[in-house]
DNA sequence: TAGGTGAACTTGTTCAGACAAGACCAGGCC
DNA sequence: GGCCTGGTCTTGTCTGAACAAGTTCACCTA
């Protein structure tokens, strides 16, 4: 059962999405709204709220709120699966292991992702038959015997590991920054060595918390950029300082 | 008058970060934050949801509510602003003007800055005296004069817009990926020509949605990264294609 | 005409209560 | 011991109401 305001507010993005609010018009209030869904006025804010954060819909006190735009900003989920990303928005996608051998995990590991022998995986990916991402996990010990039971082309990870064990990757924190390819990275990318790549570092954990794994994943240049859309007072977003010790 | 949510979002928050309510360790109920609140319910579910949105926090219906993390994910504004985001991490910065320049708009820019002549700004960011970023700005006709009265050196041009207009810059997309620097880039940043930069395009509106700004800022690889957190459900971020057709 | 004033309107915040849905735990059963 | 079940706890959703705070616009005045 779908909530009433997650409905709502799939309707009044569908009505965005299709002009009849277009962009730079208002849309009804509050008090017209809950007329109209027969629903409480709590409910329509709760469903505006969500547009709100999807960047669809500007909002300031006193004055009617605002269409800004009709592209919306995607789920956690397709950000961190590849193939859940590639396929939601109709590309073809296919990924290789490269690598895969366990390993004792460094001390820095250790305290990212608790105890026990952690599972290196190197992976390919492709997009429209191109190789764009080279991705670079560590799982953690206790998912380790899940993931080695995959196929080597296993397209989707995510969707794999939730059908096979449940699992559900809930929270995450991803750095994302740009580097210079290795020879590794460029061998496998088709790249010269020294071209640029975009690099997104993440740990993910579960809904209780426990970590199951990070990542370094390296994007051909020009293959893959990341979008954010963002209003004051709601954002998730921070810049951060990386070493800054130059000239070395 | 700040909202009682989000004095009491303050006092949670506080609590975290000191350690009060460890990593790992779950928040008192609903009915107990109200208790010691003196508020409803409604009201601390709305300061636990801002809590839930900067990533401190997770929830799922059924269970408590768990510390996740004690670094939070910072505002908007500090996206936007490369000084202000510079400033409360503690880094001298600087910035100083290359170019500037009146001219009239492509036809991309007529589209997204409405009509007039735009102006066009090179700016060469500092962080502890190194170059780290170039940005290239192009401001709406209706802001160009406050920007043309701006020192050459201004540190913050989002502050100083600010106090002369009060202008707010509300509302933002960006697209982030890697780039080779150009031989403008590299000189000015002090790179090698084609060696990696972190490249992050914007659009800027104010509150009513008008566009104020659109801009190209390049940083030094290694010197900033970009920081996300994010839990399922609240997730401002997707992944985008770009040109696909490699190999020219 | 230019500018200020105020009423009407709209969104933001808070409250108290009710029910639904999922998680958790203890106790019983095989 | 291992597994299932049901009660209890906690979070999620929804309602209806009231007031606060900011915006907008028509109207009045100098």
């Amino acid at each position: 059962m779908v909530a009433r305001y997650e409905r709502i507010a799939a309707e009044l993005r569908d009505d965005i999405l299709r002009g009849i609010h277009p962009v730079g018009s208002t849309l009804p209030t509050d008090a017209e709204l809950a007329a109209r869904y027969s629903a409480a006025r709590g409910t329509v804010r709760q469903a505006l709220s969500v547009l709100v954060a999807e960047g669809l819909v500007g909002s300031r006190q006193g004055a009617r709120r605002i269409v800004l735009g009709t592209s919306r900003s995607q789920s956690f989920a397709e950000l961190h699966s590849f193939a859940q990303w590639a396929g939601v928005n109709g590309y073809r996608f296919g990924g290789e292991v490269v690598r895969q051998r366990r390993r004792p995990p460094s001390p820095a590991e250790a305290e990212r992702l608790t105890t026990g022998e952690v599972l290196e995986v190197l992976r390919l990916r492709t997009l429209e038959g191109e190789p764009v991402m080279l991705e670079r996990t560590v799982y953690a010990a206790w998912i380790a015997p899940a993931v080695e039971g995959l196929p080597a082309d296993c397209a989707s990870v995510t969707q794999a590991l939730y059908e096979s064990t449940g699992l559900v990757f809930a929270y995450g924190e991803h750095l994302i920054d740009a580097v210079a390819a290795g020879s590794q990275d460029a061998r496998l990318l088709g790249v010269r060595r020294g071209s640029p790549l975009l690099r997104q570092r993440r740990v993910t954990t579960t809904q209780e918390g426990r970590p199951v794994e990070s990542s370094d994943d390296r994007y051909r240049a020009g293959s893959v950029a990341f979008s954010i859309r963002n209003s004051i007072g709601a954002n998730p977003l921070v810049r951060q300082a990386g070493d800054l010790r130059f000239g070395v």
